[in-house]
DNA sequence: ACATCTAATGCAAGTTACTCGCATTATTTT
DNA sequence: AAAATAATGCGAGTAACTTGCATTAGATGT
């Protein structure tokens, strides 16, 4: 995942018609420019470091991020959501069941996989979002 | 799904190594009989019609199956899990982001994808279960 | 079949991730 | 520059889920 500049960031907040400020800036920024999906925790204490910022203003703009189809939403059955960028393509992961390790997969050919399934769908028109989850024991924790 | 019975289902538990109660066995009875993932909050009023039963017992029960590997827990970004029988096969569906219409799937082909990426993975060694979400807007909700 | 050990249950209280109301401030629109 | 509207901070509130503890019930060994 390539890192992207304040003013690209900035282009998708004026494309998805959100205000700019720079507590919505700085969210995303910080999502943007990890390779992992984070958690609410991280965010937060990597963002009060630099910013004074509420965690109510936080989850408020997770939100509308999620609303506006920037960002992704995801749970892996640890008690907290997980955000990263929305991409447009599969996101897909290894996730552990007994510590927090994640692990991003390449799932290149999986795309072709659910279109093909959701043509069959009686009660679905229009598809964003995939995400593809799959539990199992890490090495570090067997 | 097959509906499964009481004895079939007290099996299951053995096999588990977790002791047969009542309340257990009705629980997961409650889960293996229904097609799509089910709420603690439509498990709970399923069972209290019939039974007395507390819900800490419920979601203890649920915890346990979870962890012995009889239920999948799923979450689709609506504030509560659902639970399902684990089946060793990936586990797919269509959400809708807007009401809670799920509609499950049948992705034959992903399970091969899904083998082919596992090799290739550093951290993980043992997968268990796979989930797969893909998100939208339902017909109903469009 | 009975005693013993250990796990399951009910109830109430506690925890935690997340949300909301409201007054104030900042961003966009005209 | 003023008006309209959305974002923010703070505190309080909510909902899903968990825990402590006394009691009850299922499994195990004799």
């Amino acid at each position: 995942m390539a890192i992207r500049s304040k003013v690209e960031l900035t282009e998708l907040l004026k494309e998805a018609k959100l205000r700019i400020t720079p507590h919505r800036l700085a969210v995303l920024s910080v999502i943007a420019n990890k390779a992992e999906p984070l958690t609410v925790q991280v965010i937060f204490d990597t963002l009060r470091k630099k910013y004074s910022i509420d965690q109510a203003t936080i989850y408020r703009n997770l939100l509308s991020l999620h609303e506006a189809g920037l960002l992704r939403r995801l749970d892996f059955n640890h008690g907290h959501a997980h955000y990263e960028l929305e991409t447009g393509e599969a996101s897909s992961q290894f996730v552990c069941n007994k510590c927090e390790t994640i692990e991003k997969l390449d799932l290149k050919d999986i795309d072709e996989v659910i279109k093909k399934a959701s043509k069959k769908s009686k009660k679905f028109k229009t598809l964003s979002s995939h995400t593809i989850e799959i539990y199992g024991v890490c090495k570090q924790c067997v």
